[in-house]
DNA sequence: ACTGGCACTTAGCAACAAAGGG
DNA sequence: CCCTTTGTTGCTAAGTGCCAGT
């Protein structure tokens, strides 16, 4: 590093031997990737050959999730592998559209067998009423809930329930106290419970605000659920059904069979061609084999799955055809399994479960090139789960003759199950469904879902577990909103630092701030596919162009992000902060790290000293948000019409997706329905023609008979004529709309980043209806938003 | 300081369900 | 009403960031 420091600096000396180790290795480390990269780039240069050329007319390869890589001309070295993995690769491009539904839905999606736990009866025993030991700390409310009424009703009431109303009543709802006592609670009698639903519900769920919000990392203080649901068993094959082993017919042993048909499953898929996929699998299936199978098949390319997988697919086609009666008597089995398992009561308040069915084995595929595709996923068994609830609770019963792992009782956590998968060895969760306030309750009467509440009041009191953290997250990013031009000014000042770290915290900053990159942690080399993030960036992923296109100082990006999503940009960038790139670039390779003297821990520390709670992903959420807010601004025409306003929400959205390249493959069918759209729109204008004929006609008529019958046909007629011209304009705003979002994903911004009171203010400064642009699911995550947001917020 | 483990958020795509057109 | 098209939900991988232990 000495040498590309900038003379005379000590503390740069002083770093660069530091930092030299920390170069080494990770530059030893590297090499062998290094090399598997410079193969993928062989295949990408290949691939993407024809046109080279820059973002647009590249962006279907980037889908693809390979890597895609235009500089680096250099090696030419690589054999036959790499021809075929080019040639697959192209393939899989096309295939994923074509061939990719029909193998998946083969998959067992779940449970045409019963769950194996056992299930114990009791729906009221669901509400274990809590001990008196356990007291709810409630956080402070600044505001009064007292307005928001859930409807749903369901289990007996509990003393606390009760008297917790009956104080709030008193009170006239505004405590905000942490808590109050417990001691209070307990007094009051209990009233009847089972006629007055309606008010148990608004009590429970008033009492579960309250109870949700608890000090110190503690989340829950009564937590009971049914456990999890397991896939179901495997099936094995009819007789009939035969597998071939260098052509001649091989009966498999179960577990090898098994195996065998999560490979056949897959046959059409084009990752079953690629060598690590099959590698990987072949692996892991001989694992699976009994010794005399091991024997015999030791070649992956003389197995013929062929016979199962047709099978599949004729199990598949099977169910499509079923009768209506059978359908619906699946759809009843699942419901009922998900009022069995997909809830459980968190502190007196029934929860929708996100995942309460735990993922069936089968062959992983990671996203972009893997080096784990292909691996057997193996099947999770009771004594592989982890249970949490709480002491007071009733522990679910694992299936008979099985037992759990562990049942814990960790109220600073929110998983109510876990187990450690075998491919990443990460631990997998059973948690509450990010969306789920009150859902039906067993009882069936509970209206649906939440109706909105008033909108009178309740302004904070709203989030639930989830919802208030994502409120949080957004009152976060608005505090970056008060200081972010004073760190921008910090780190300006530092692209001048005599301290290299401090020059290259401050060049990612700029990045992550400017472009919304995302942190950019290390990651294990070999365990996952090779993906970067800002502070991860290695030299190979930008290039500099002193000028480009009439403009100066550009930096031209490249890599792969998150989900091995590509990301190019090219962007201007101040001359500092190019000087500083070319100094971070000097004496180095192109696998090197661009910001050898950063990682996300370093950044996240100093953004810390900045700002309480600030850290890199802040930024994200902040641009997103202030993106959105300023472009609703810019392009909402005041005069326009719904479907128009529509649009422009829907730009202004994009704008942001664009920002956080949130990309998607364009749809399979993207254009054969834009072609549908257009005849219809040219229908529609031929209407219309015929429409004006008409009613030029009808005044034509007026003008000469001049009576009121012929005064009413035109008046009818260019009602007509303005309905027509209407829809023609929805569908053309429509076209539109499409033709724009090709490519760019949505829902990931409106989800993750947009600050909900941004849209919700929005809708009700132009009388947007607010389903217009969020739908149910998104309307229940964003009820807090909803409920507190009036036109007049401003993020 | 560094590392690995853990908990939780963010992500895109496939399956499924509902809506719309003939 | 059937079939296609579009919107919604499910699934699970892949990130972020914090924390404890060394």
């Amino acid at each position: 590093m000495g040498t590309r420091e900038t003379s005379g600096d000590d503390g740069i000396v002083l770093n660069f031997d530091c930092d030299s180790h920390k170069h080494k290795d990770k530059h030893k480390d590297r090499e062998h990737r290094h090399k598997e990269h410079k193969k993928d780039k062989e295949k990408d240069r290949e691939k993407s050959k024809h046109s080279n050329s820059e973002h647009k007319d590249s962006e279907k390869k980037h889908k693809e999730k390979e890597k895609t890589k235009h500089k680096d001309g250099s090696s030419e070295k690589h054999k036959d592998k790499h021809k075929d993995r080019d040639k697959e690769k192209r393939k899989e491009e096309k295939i994923r559209a074509s061939g990719d539904a029909k193998i998946k839905k083969e998959k067992e999606n779940g449970f045409s067998s019963p769950p194996l736990i056992k299930d114990e009866p009791e729906d009221d025993g669901y509400f274990a009423p809590p001990r008196e030991d356990i007291k709810p700390l409630k956080r402070p409310r600044d505001e009064d809930d007292a307005d928001y009424k859930p409807k749903k009703i369901k289990t007996e009431d509990t003393k606390k329930e009760k008297k917790r109303k009956l104080e709030e009543e008193e009170d006239g709802k505004l405590k905000k106290p942490k808590n109050k006592d417990k001691d209070k609670d307990k007094k009051v009698p209990e009233p009847d419970n089972k006629k007055k639903k309606l008010k148990k519900e608004e009590e429970q769920k008033w009492k579960w605000w309250e109870e949700e919000r608890y000090p110190e990392g503690i989340k829950w203080k009564f937590l009971e659920h049914k456990g999890p649901v397991f896939a179901p068993p495997y099936e094995p094959l009819p007789e009939n059904v035969k597998f071939y082993y260098d052509g001649k017919v091989m009966k498999l042993s179960p577990k090898a069979e098994e195996v065998a048909t999560f490979f056949a499953k897959m046959l059409d898929h084009e990752y079953t061609t690629k060598e690590i996929f099959r590698k990987n699998f072949f692996k892991d299936w001989r694992k699976e084999m009994i010794n005399e199978e091991k024997n015999i098949i030791t070649n992956l390319s003389k197995c013929d799955f062929t016979q199962m997988s047709q099978y599949f697919k004729a199990q598949t086609e099977a169910r499509k055809q079923m009768s209506k009666e059978e359908k619906l008597k699946i759809k009843e089995e699942n419901e009922k399994l998900l009022k069995e398992y997909g809830f459980c009561i968190m502190d007196n308040h029934r929860e929708r479960i996100a995942n309460f069915k735990i993922e069936p084995p089968g062959l992983f595929r990671g996203r972009g090139n893997h080096p784990k595709m292909g691996m057997l996923k193996r099947r999770i068994m009771p004594e592989d789960i982890i249970i949490n609830c709480s002491k007071d609770a009733k522990v679910p019963s694992p299936p008979p003759g099985h037992k759990w792992k562990e049942v814990r009782h960790d109220n600073k956590v929110t998983w109510l199950v876990s187990w450690t998968e075998n491919i990443q060895g990460s631990i997998k969760y059973i948690m509450l469904n990010p969306s789920s306030r009150i859902k039906s309750s067993e009882l069936g009467y509970s209206v649906s879902v939440f109706t909105p509440p008033s909108l009178s009041n309740p302004p904070l009191a709203l989030g639930l577990l989830q919802g208030e953290k994502d409120w949080q997250k957004y009152e976060t990013a608005r505090r970056l909103k008060k200081c972010v031009d004073k760190i921008r000014n910090q780190y300006r000042e530092d692209w001048k630092s005599k301290e290299m770290k401090v020059r290259q915290r401050a060049v990612a900053l700029y990045f992550i701030d400017k472009l919304a990159l995302r942190a950019g942690n290390e990651k294990e080399e070999g365990e996952t596919a090779d993906t970067v993030g800002c502070c991860s960036l290695r030299v190979e992923h930008i290039n500099l162009h002193p000028e480009l296109d009439g403009q100066e100082y550009v930096v031209e990006f490249d890599f792969l992000g998150k989900d091995s999503i590509r990301y190019y940009n090219k962007v201007p960038v101040e001359k500092r902060v190019f000087k500083n790139l070319q100094l971070f670039m000097e004496n180095k390779q192109p696998e090197d790290d661009l910001f050898d003297r950063l990682n996300t821990g370093i950044l996240n520390k100093h953004l810390q000293d900045l700002m309480e709670g600030l850290t890199a992903k802040v930024f994200r959420t902040y641009n997103a948000s202030i993106t959105l807010q300023q472009q609703l601004k810019e392009l909402t025409a005041p005069d326009e019409n719904i479907p128009a306003k529509i649009l422009s929400y829907n730009r202004a959205n994009r704008a942001v997706a664009i920002l956080c390249n949130h990309q998607r493959a364009p749809p399979k069918t993207f254009e054969k329905s834009m072609m549908n759209l257009q005849s219809k729109i040219d229908a529609k204008k031929e209407q219309l023609a015929d429409a004006r004929r008409d009613l030029k006609s009808a005044k034509a008529d007026a003008k000469v008979l001049k009576d009121a019958k012929t005064k009413k046909v035109v008046e009818s007629k260019k009602k007509a004529v303005q309905r027509l011209e209407e829809q023609l304009m929805k569908l053309e705003v429509q076209a539109t709309d499409r033709e724009e979002n090709k490519q760019i994903a949505l829902g990931t911004s409106k989800l993750n980043y947009l600050d909900p009171r941004i849209t919700v203010a929005w809708c009700k400064k132009w009388g947007v209806p607010i389903e217009k642009i969020y739908n149910k699911t998104q309307r229940e995550k964003f009820a807090w938003a909803i409920d507190m947001a009036d036109e007049d917020y401003e993020f």
